[in-house]
DNA sequence: CGTTAGTTTGAGGCAGATCAACTTTGGTGG
DNA sequence: CCACCAAAGTTGATCTGCCTCAAACTAACG
């Protein structure tokens, strides 16, 4: 895997500890480096100047972040937030360029990540377009719970990952707790019932 | 530039030509080359269930396609489309593991291109979230006719790019008419006051 | 010129955003 | 351990952008 081809330059690499909804890197900064998650859940958001906020990208223990924009040569177009307490390996910019440049194995591994991640992020730009907001919800409440279950995801995360407001996140939850598809516990959930959240008939679309 | 350093692979591959509509590759499908675009232009659409078409990126001369799910190993997320007449090299696989094993330089090419393509897809899912119809619409008429200004785009094609529909392009198109910034030729358009179109105050959002 | 693909215009409806007021949760510190 | 309070969640009522359906029109090509 990635991680473990990736060890050797990790040694030497700086480690940093985030708190809860502290920024990593804002969008419009020149990247300097790359950033491996040793533990916690960091999430990449674009924030409009109107103050909406889209939740694109979500970075688990092992996944590396901040390579498009290094890649790109452009600044960075979103902003990168702890969504929990998390250790941060950094990798200079020196480091970048001597893996580049001898290790093609690893370039390439990047290559797919970043493939991999274009081709979910156009899956859900055309998500948005012919998916109703009850739909792309319940795909996210699986998706997010099912991927992250020790994460308590608040109402706010789901809409800005979802394309939604929390307002309609909550009525979205309120009728899968009824139907007893979710299980609410405090402001934390369980997904009960995949295929019946997934399938679930709405009336919006048939 | 990327396209030059491709040529040496380009002697000995196939070239082809497809006709407006005609298919390069459908979603599904397993990747076994890579494109080249020698002239013409190609459209890269998702077609959901339902049948909703979203028009997920462009490809004119000297743009390559095909390399994201090549990179990714997995089937084609979309259908590659001719837009108008084209010639297209055909890059095959062995070629590409040929480039991949002995040209990093190009392979870091190829990185730097699939990381402005996630950008790109990233701004446009977040405008599909905080922009409105009406302003997507007047970004992409800009975009799609000054960047392939030889194309007389249809309602149909600006709507699929936009996330739109045909009759909303038409009223926006009329109102932009009347107000003199552009100007509509039969079934084509030019446009005539960027900076207007761009600004224009849209009641929806001020 | 006939035919088809593309365009225009109108009328109607609704998903879900927005605004607002209230309740609950869970961490903090006295 | 309890009281407090900020953060998070709930619920209701309203409003609208633009999608959808429908029907008539026109460009362009063989």
């Amino acid at each position: 895997m990635f991680y473990q081809k990736l060890l050797p330059f990790i040694q030497s690499s700086t480690k940093r500890t985030y708190k809860r909804s502290q920024s990593i890197y804002m969008e419009g900064e020149e990247p300097q480096s790359l950033y491996l998650v040793k533990s916690g859940l960091i999430g990449l958001y674009h924030i409009s100047e109107s103050g909406k906020e889209t939740f694109l990208r979500v970075f688990a223990k092992d996944s590396i972040f901040g390579h498009r924009s290094y890649f790109a040569q452009t600044p960075y177009h979103a902003n990168a937030i702890a969504l929990s307490e998390s250790e941060i390996h950094i990798i200079s910019k020196e480091q970048c360029n001597e893996i580049c440049e001898n290790h093609p194995d690893l370039l390439k591994e990047l290559m797919k990540i970043i493939s991999l991640e274009l081709g979910e992020a156009e899956q859900r730009l055309a998500g948005l377009l012919d998916k109703s907001a009850n739909t792309r919800i319940r795909e996210s409440l699986v998706f997010l719970k099912l991927k992250y279950p020790q994460k308590v995801w608040t109402r706010k995360e789901v809409a800005d990952f979802s394309g939604s407001t929390l307002e309609t996140v909550t009525r979205v939850m309120t009728t899968l707790s009824n139907d007893g598809l979710i299980q609410k516990n405090g402001r934390d959930f369980k997904i009960l019932d995949v295929d019946k959240i997934l399938h679930y008939i709405d009336s919006a679309q048939g």
